[in-house]
DNA sequence: TATGAATGAGTGTTCATTCAT
DNA sequence: TATGAATGAACACTCATTCAT
């Protein structure tokens, strides 16, 4: 019933947002009462924080085991994140939009535990390009931080568009926006 | 008066947004009265409406005269397209971060046109894209779509993260910005 | 309205309690509705803080004239600060059974409040027997705190069962506890 | 089990009031669950009933000891039933606190049932001062009710202020409480 | 003896909106 | 142009109580 609960949530959160989604809402849908849903959880920014949670838990796992992976290059490495960060869209998209929509009506203590999540999601990615960098791989006059923030710009800002069910598939997406940020869009006559 | 209200809405709408501002968080800055609120504007929606409506029909004005500039290559127009987005984040950045968190507030008909307006914009930038593949300018490869979506991108997430008064300016950030959809991060060994 | 509010609240406190009396309960006898309450009052304990502060405001204002009175003698004080107390219960009895019963669900910083003055009222009794004690007009080994508590015993205990429309009327009252307090129930025999 | 039950209820009652009071805070200090709880009370409010039963029944039997003692003068009888009031609420403090102020959280009908025992330690008292006024030992022009209504008074209130542990001992309350209902505190000049 | 899931009526509070003045 | 009193629907949340296991 729990898991029921935060999926139901997570769909109408989507759907309608966070504030214009009342418990009522959530509770009619699944054919319960109020007094369950408070029987599972404390408050509705408790379920808020839940869904951030899992969601932010589960991608810091995921990437932590492509930055491991002795065998990759530092670009394949960075093709593996944009792929992750892009297919997660595709996968658990609504929990991805309420993610990166929702996290201001979390309380200023969830904020920080969650943006400091996601902070280390943007330092992992900022420490590949360093060494991607100091290797020869990349370009030597980039600044990783803004580099970072391009990438992220570029899957985050996906779930706005992106329809995993569209012409167009996830794994087109990946390797278009991998092209651009590793070769650009400018002609080269060599 | 009116002008007065709009702007202290955007003040507010951006710091606690548009549902968890009330008119009277609006007029009591204001110290005025929830009536005068409603002389002015029929509704809290009207008032957002109001915001986005001129939010961007100044951006799609501007637009045009980028692209009407005939002496500039498409090259240039797409930067400078880059430069406009990016720098309405520094001069305008609440009205841009309301209309980019808040459209969903609207009503679907007021949704549509705002909508209709942000596609005009994507598809002007498109239109950029396809010329210069044309004429040589970009790599003949490309999907046009694909990349306005990720100029897009790197612009409208600007605001999540993007501080004007930070340590990198604005002008630097179009500059890098630029170079790598232009030119890619991987370093060319030719 | 809001006086009207207010008396017709401590009418409802008094008989069902705070507690036991929802807004809704108030707003209905007086046929508005609870957007009207909250027009008035910030909240249900600010409410009951203003009927609070009323009560006890008055009545400190009442005891310092009392106090004033350089014609009286110590008993003559006493005394009349018996029926001051004994009377309210006749006059305003309501707001003085809400004032004892429902302090307890004022906030810690307003219950400060409210017992500060309370106390002042405590400590003003005090000072007339240590006086009435000093020129001999009371027995010499009193204790004044306890004194002052039995005498504040007699008064405010009597809302619990001291029915104004009763048989015994409120002056035989304040004679009969002031005889009780000034000079015992034993038979003297000298 | 249920004997743990009431008193921490007691302990509970006392500390926030009996509607602050949930089940749950109870079940929850003792660690069990809601479900224990009514099997061993089928409501809330048979709980609170147990508690003032237990309590009034107990002050009833000691009264009545005192009453039968037949070596006892109407005096002596009356200091005892002062100190018996008093000692109380040293003893017990926690469940006389609640017997006197939640009384009005039962039914009507059980409020019936103990006011009714209330009213028999009431009018026991009532006839000890007549047998008194009677045999001389008393002041022939009393008013016995009222009497017995100060003398209550006296008593019930100090729950309100009187701490055991305090600087003043609850012997030595009863003393002065008794000086000051049998001689008064008026000086007298024979 | 005890649990835990579920109920449903109720609570205080918020707020966009209306309207006579 | 502006006010201020009033509305009414909605909201998050509480809690005594039930009941199958």
């Amino acid at each position: 019933m729990k898991k029921k609960m935060t999926e139901k949530s997570i769909e109408l959160f989507e759907k309608k947002g966070f504030t214009q989604t009342s418990i009522q809402d959530i509770v009619d849908e699944l054919e319960v009462t109020k007094g369950t849903f408070y029987y599972y959880f404390s408050s509705k920014e408790q379920l808020l924080m839940a869904i951030h949670l899992e969601y932010i838990d589960d991608l810091l796992e995921r990437q932590e085991k492509i930055l491991k992976a002795e065998s990759s290059s530092s670009v394949e490495k960075i093709r593996n994140i944009i792929a992750l960060l892009i297919h997660d869209i595709q996968d658990k998209g609504p929990s991805g939009r309420v993610f990166f929509r929702e996290i201001r009506h979390l309380s200023d203590e969830n904020i920080r535990i969650i943006k400091q999540k996601r902070n280390q999601v943007r330092l992992n990615i900022e420490k590949v390009i360093r060494t991607g960098m100091d290797s020869g791989e990349l370009r030597p006059n980039l600044k990783p931080d803004i580099i970072t923030f391009a990438i992220l710009s570029l899957t985050n800002y996906s779930y706005q568009w992106f329809k995993p069910d569209g012409e167009i598939l996830s794994d087109e997406l990946v390797q278009i926006y991998a092209d651009v940020i590793f070769n650009g869009i400018i002609e080269k006559n060599d």
